[in-house]
DNA sequence: ACTTTGTCGATTAACTTAATCAACAATAAT
DNA sequence: ATTATTGTTGATTAAGTTAATCGACAAAGT
């Protein structure tokens, strides 16, 4: 029951992408660097992020990427869900017919549930919600330097 | 963001184990065949069932596997967690240690978040719950059948 | 031209999943 | 006692997924 780093790392660049919006366009490297994450593994996430609409990318000197869509419209649930593809906890929700059993089966009923679940909790939580928590958190670690 | 088969054809073999109580033990066999599921795999399954204390099996002719935990105190959290590990849509959820931003990171506390809202969920559920479900499925069924 | 920066498809090593198999242990029936 | 039945356990495996990495390329600014 784990969300691959995908969808972590995308989630991750968005708001990084969201706290250096002045700054933008932001360079891939930047990003990667802050981030934690391999530059080669992040230009393939930022590909369905692209397609969607979420960011514009640049090319050449002076490049980069640019969030255009606005961090408090940028919901959980969509990132994950171009990353990682549907939520559904278990096949037989998108696919149905992977199962004969998908009719009569009480326990499937019960995944679904999971499944939204799942899906209302992320799409409550929005790329500006994080990046404020992130400022927040921030402000508390310079404090306990302080202190 | 799946369920592995082991937590789905638990819970499964939990309901079918409910289903049948009066004709317990029930074979391995029996269960196998209903649920579709292979036996050599079950086999393995039924083992962390047991050691959690939730049924019992006994050995030789006659024998087969007995639920001995009342089906309305069998969460699925509880059942999820025993065959797939503790409930975490991250690594760092359970390991802070695998990722040196553990204590900075905004979006693992988003995760956990998540993990919670899961957990919840699936705690509201009984296998007395899905027995009752099932039921409710198969008499629909019936209904259809007749019109 | 040349450098910078993103794009895309192919490849790969490591890991996980979902089984399967065989040898074994316990128990009931005869 | 012997035999048939039933669960137990550890080893093995094929297939699939994940998380990268690489190289060649395309676009854009200087």
């Amino acid at each position: 029951m784990k969300l691959s780093t995908r969808g972590q790392y995308a989630t991750r660049a968005l708001v990084d992408l969201a706290m250096h919006r002045d700054e933008a366009p932001i360079l891939l490297k930047d990003i990667a660097r802050r981030q934690q994450i391999s530059q080669r593994y992040l230009e393939h996430l930022i590909t369905p992020l692209v397609a969607a609409g979420i960011i514009v990318s640049t090319r050449g000197p002076k490049g980069g990427i640019t969030l255009v869509k606005s961090p408090e419209e940028i919901r959980l649930d969509e990132v994950i869900q171009l990353l990682e593809g549907a939520i559904a906890p278990v096949e037989c929700i998108n696919n149905p017919g992977t199962c004969i059993r998908s009719r009569s089966c009480a326990t499937r009923d019960v995944w679904d549930e999971l499944r939204q679940t799942m899906t209302d909790f992320l799409r409550s939580v929005t790329i500006q919600d994080l990046m404020e928590r992130q400022r927040e958190k921030e402000k508390s670690t310079e404090v306990m330097y302080y202190i």
